[in-house]
DNA sequence: TATATATTACTGACTGGTCAGTTAGTAAAC
DNA sequence: GTTTACTAACTGACCAGTCAGTAATATATA
């Protein structure tokens, strides 16, 4: 016979918190999704990391291919955004702003969470060519665009030179986030590992040589 | 009651052919594995395209994981050693042998089947940790080595100026591998998508400025 | 040369485990 | 008392790995 008392004392097995569930399910797909790859990935074990059962998630999203797409669009699609407002907003010299700006791309990207959406993706895009298309239309493009305005500044001002094809911008993204990733994953293997500073400092270097114009023709 | 003549004729069910299955399972492995992922793919799909049962597959390899490692082993380490004797056997400039040398690096890398390998081992890093250190050593440091080379050579030479940490030969993997994928995989949706020899031809000039040596210092 | 015997490369049906997605029922909240 | 967020047990499909049997070849024998 149950103690009326001690139900009174004890919590409430679960609580119904519909307004919070999708975010914290987001969060526990982009643990999971992100440790194991999709195929690998347990919606019963992203349900457990959120607190939930496995049929609570099915509420929320409708299927597993749903929940690894909503989750890339929802941790990705936002800190574009800053970047974007803080290179608008700059006002300096294009170098100082480049520089400024790499510093800050660098840092966003090297995290553990983005290089393992990044691997993530990269890993999946031939399963999901719709996804292929939002992360290259949401990120690639995007990032490239934010490089190519900074860069135009500079070329408008004689602080840079134009390069051919406009290939400059693609080389700062290929630079920045291929060196997180070995960064990132092969940092323990690394015998001659630098630190995140030395290698962004080294990015910054080598880009700035290639970008700025000769001290000739400067104005 | 079958006919003697007619068995004579129609060639055996399949034949005897143990020398050469390994190879083909190979290769049928790094069609399926490289399409779909190491989860996602089936032995049976390796089997059929090798052109023999699921079993034979078994005969040849211990499992799948064990056909996965020896997939990656046997198609990347060949290569490096070519790129190796050209850099150790060429004389010239240093600037030319450069130059050659990303050529010849970006063409490897980027054709379909490198591509595939590469992306299949980022997405399974996390899975496999003796494949990331076989794939950190064998591919990723001994690429950055041959650089190396190349740019002592160039800086001792006075062509070259020596850049910080040692970052320009993280630098040029970077860019050639980071710039392969994405004109690999995101080719097909880029409204301004370069042709292959305009991006190399924009890698050539970006790294060139990068690590060339001011005018006045050189000999 | 023809035939019997031994060897082994290979097949394909089967098993056991895993997991995406479903649903009938439970309990929290209003 | 009613609504609905949530649970947990269930189902059906899928697939890695196994193994008993088969057919191709090599060798021995007549």
């Amino acid at each position: 016979m149950p103690d009326p008392d001690a139900a009174q004392l004890t919590p409430p097995r679960w609580q119904r918190r519909p307004e919070a569930r999708p975010e914290e399910i987001l969060d526990a797909a982009l643990q999971v999704f992100g440790g194991s790859g999709f195929a690998r990935a347990k919606i019963d074990d992203v349900a457990r990391l959120a607190g939930v059962s496995k049929g609570t998630v099915y509420l929320y999203f409708d299927s597993k291919e749903a929940l690894f797409r909503e989750m890339v669009r929802a941790r990705i699609v936002a800190w574009l955004a800053e970047a974007e407002v803080f290179v608008r907003t700059y006002e300096g010299p294009a170098r100082d702003l480049l520089v400024e700006l790499i510093g800050r791309m660098y840092g966003k990207i090297r995290c553990e969470q983005m290089m393992r959406i990044a691997r993530l993706v990269q890993g999946e895009l031939g399963q999901f060519p719709e996804l292929a298309r939002f992360y290259f239309d949401e990120v690639i493009l995007r990032g490239r665009r934010l490089v190519e305005q900074v860069l135009e500044r500079g070329v408008a001002s004689g602080e840079f030179r134009p390069t051919p094809n406009g290939f400059a911008a693609r080389g700062l993204s290929s630079l920045l986030v291929h060196t997180a990733q070995v960064q990132c994953f092969f940092h323990a293997f690394d015998p001659q590992a630098l630190t995140d500073a030395q290698a962004l400092e080294g990015i910054i270097d080598l880009y700035l040589r290639g970008v700025l114009a000769p001290p000739a023709d400067r104005n």
